[in-house]
DNA sequence: CACGAGGAAG
């Protein structure tokens, strides 16, 4: 709004020609600690230059904003604000400087009000020093002034410099307020290098809850997300479930918990209470329906999504940009790709996020040329790639085995679009490289590194000795994996698998003692398919399906098909000492052949049978949906936790490369 | 005078 404020004079002279107020400009800067805008009135041409600035500030016009400030002898507190709005929004981080100068001689220096604007203008312009700076030089610490710097520091990661501002606030005697819990408890799962501070976290909900907030439906909202971030759903769940008022945003945050930390489940089940509960204030919107997305496409919940995309559409939600995203991934993780492009296809406006939605897309189906095509095409259309579209591309350069052409997209990275590999674009390099077998230059690309590996990128390079029974490189990734992360069960049971497929029986023996010492339980296989829009899920081993005995049978008699056709199960992949009989059994009761069983025998003939998997497809699994593929002459579709493969006629999409 | 909560691609 460009309007002025009633308390100003509307009717003023016209601005004085620019040569009469260059007169002020050389005036000696006031030092006074009191604001010279209160103690000496202002002529009406220094009102007048006041607005002037302000509106052009508002307009977005720095540039003659800053030029007319160099003439003015007293700019108002308010003419100081916008000025530093617009250096944020310019995204000028020398004009900002400027106006601190010039309000710092104009006697503003120690105006807390405006203090708290200069550490947002810092913060935005990513100079936290200087943020630091007017903080460590104000005397009058406002809490605006504390929080202001909170804020700063939470965006820009430094939790743990928060959490020492804030025991030392408190040391001091100053009392927190809503705004200051919300920023210290972001700040808890803020911290450098991903790490988070739990038993500060903790302590801080304890703090709200003595100072009397638990009714704070924002607070306890950031308190609910704190814990889901830290992965303690029990928490998360207990305090939402205490809280009296509850709105859209505290059902959203409690469902993305839910979605965030594996239990797809329970997201949709607690969305589906919501909408019983459904009032004004809880109305689901766009951001719940993002994560309720999340975690159909998570189960490969084909007919929820459509559901889902059913209410969407009835809420007109369905031009929201994270909205149509989060519809391309669900219909592409379910399987639909079609859907996904056609989605994409009707897009009026389209973001990167889109574009990598349906890179991503192509890439877990496999087509990876495909995926390099519209990755091509996003650029031609004028759209610059972001770090994820090139997670997205090169991920479906390694499913699809397109190692030139990958090595082509991470060198063109920072040459032709200034973006420096991170971690997760090594790991993809190291995927790629490795799972075409050439181990030697994934662990070259390691070398060469200019950053910290890190565990993604040595558990890329575990992941592909295993499907190369490589040992001598496996022992040096899990040497630094176990050390990375000693709790992650499945670096141990991929170094077992190795060893185990090199016969290697006693370092078998090893490492699965370390498991046991360790106290660490491998992840169990579980697979699941949704039959008339009920999902069951099954684990190895299972005795709780009603049909288990028939779905046993009739896996036992396609094995026995297979073995007609000559096909021998692949036995030394099982880590137990067991003969080979049991061993037979004990691949035939994989989970996934169990969810394929279930699905033979579930649903009708011409229909597409379509199986998830949390994990890496077995070889013996693999091979056997396969045989059942053109057995059956049924098409099945499994994703696992890589990419999907897409049987049909005794062939997977995959090329038996994944 | 002012500052807040949940969400997209991997």
């Amino acid at each position: 709004m460009l309007t002025l404020r009633p308390s100003q004079p509307i009717s003023l002279p016209t601005p004085p020609p620019v040569s009469r107020l260059n007169r002020s400009a050389n005036r000696p800067p006031s030092c006074s600690l009191t604001f010279n805008h209160s103690t000496s009135p202002a002529t009406a041409t220094e009102v007048s230059n006041n607005q002037l600035i302000q509106s052009l500030c508002k307009k977005g016009d720095l540039r003659r904003a800053l030029s007319l400030l160099s003439q003015e002898s007293n700019p108002s507190q308010r003419t100081y604000e916008l000025l530093l709005l617009s250096c944020s929004r310019n995204r000028s981080l020398p004009n900002g400087i400027a106006v601190h100068r010039h309000l710092s001689l104009n006697g503003f220096d120690q105006d807390p009000f405006l203090a708290t604007k200069l550490i947002n203008m810092y913060s935005e312009l990513d100079d936290l020093q200087s943020a630091r700076r007017v903080f460590d030089e104000i005397h009058d610490r406002t809490i605006f002034v504390w929080n202001a710097l909170f804020r700063a520091l939470t965006l820009a990661g430094y939790g743990e410099q928060v959490i020492e501002l804030y025991k030392r606030m408190n040391e001091r005697g100053i009392l927190s307020d809503r705004f200051t819990y919300t920023y210290v408890l972001k700040a808890c799962v803020a911290a450098e290098g991903g790490t988070v501070l739990f038993k500060e976290g903790k302590e801080i909900h304890g703090h709200i809850l003595r100072h009397g907030y638990e009714d704070n439906v924002h607070v306890m909202t950031t308190v609910v997300d704190m814990y889901a971030r830290y992965g303690c759903v029990g928490y998360a769940e207990r305090v939402f479930g205490e809280m009296h008022d509850k709105n859209v945003v505290s059902w959203s945050a409690m469902i993305a918990c839910y979605a965030k930390n594996g239990m797809a489940y329970e997201a949709l089940e607690l969305f589906r209470e919501m909408m019983a509960e459904e009032c004004a204030d809880n109305a689901p919107n766009s951001v719940t329906m993002v994560s309720v997305l999340q975690a159909c496409a998570a189960l490969s919940a084909l007919e929820q999504g459509r559901l889902i995309h059913g209410y969407i559409l009835r809420r007109g939600l369905d031009s929201i940009l994270p909205v149509v995203s989060s519809l391309m991934t669900m219909y592409g993780k379910c399987g639909k790709l079609d859907v996904a492009q056609h989605i994409f296809d009707r897009m009026d406006v389209r973001d990167v996020v889109s574009w990598n939605s349906l890179i991503s897309g192509y890439g877990i189906h496999g087509f990876g040329e495909k995926a390099i095509d519209i990755f091509r095409e996003m650029i031609r259309s004028g759209t610059s790639p972001s770090p994820v579209s090139f997670v997205s591309v090169l991920g479906a350069c390694s499913h699809a085995g397109l190692v030139e052409e990958g090595k082509a997209l991470f060198d063109s990275m920072a040459k032709e679009h200034g973006i420096h590999p991170n971690v997760e674009h090594y790991a993809c390099m190291v995927d790629l490289l490795g799972r075409a077998n050439r181990l030697d230059e994934a662990a070259a690309i390691i070398q060469g590194m200019r950053i910290e590996p890190g565990p993604m990128v040595w558990g890329s390079l575990l992941g592909s000795c295993r499907i190369h029974g490589n040992v001598q490189h496996a022992e040096r990734a899990s040497d630094k994996l176990f050390q990375l992360e000693p709790k992650n069960a499945g670096n141990y049971v991929l170094l077992a698998d190795i060893y185990a497929d090199a016969r290697m029986w006693d370092e078998v023996k090893t490492v699965k003692k370390l498991l046991e010492t360790r106290g660490l339980q491998k992840v169990p296989g579980r697979s699941w398919i949704e039959v008339k829009r009920k999902i069951y899920s099954f684990l190895s081993v299972d005795e709780i399906n009603p049909q288990i005995e028939q779905l046993h049978a009739l896996l036992l008699e396609l094995a026995r098909e297979m073995k007609e056709e000559g096909y021998t199960p692949p036995t030394r992949i099982v880590l137990y000492d067991l003969d080979v009989q049991e061993k037979e059994s004990i691949l035939l009761g994989h989970s996934e052949k169990l969810a394929v069983a279930f699905g033979l025998i579930n649903t009708s003939k011409g229909e597409a049978i379509r199986i998830t998997k949390n994990l890496r497809l077995c070889e013996d699994c693999h091979s056997m949906t396969k045989f059942i593929s053109k057995f059956t002459s049924r098409e099945i579709l499994v994703r696992d936790i890589n990419r999907f493969h897409h049987f049909r006629d005794g062939v997977c999409s995959c090329r038996d490369y994944w």
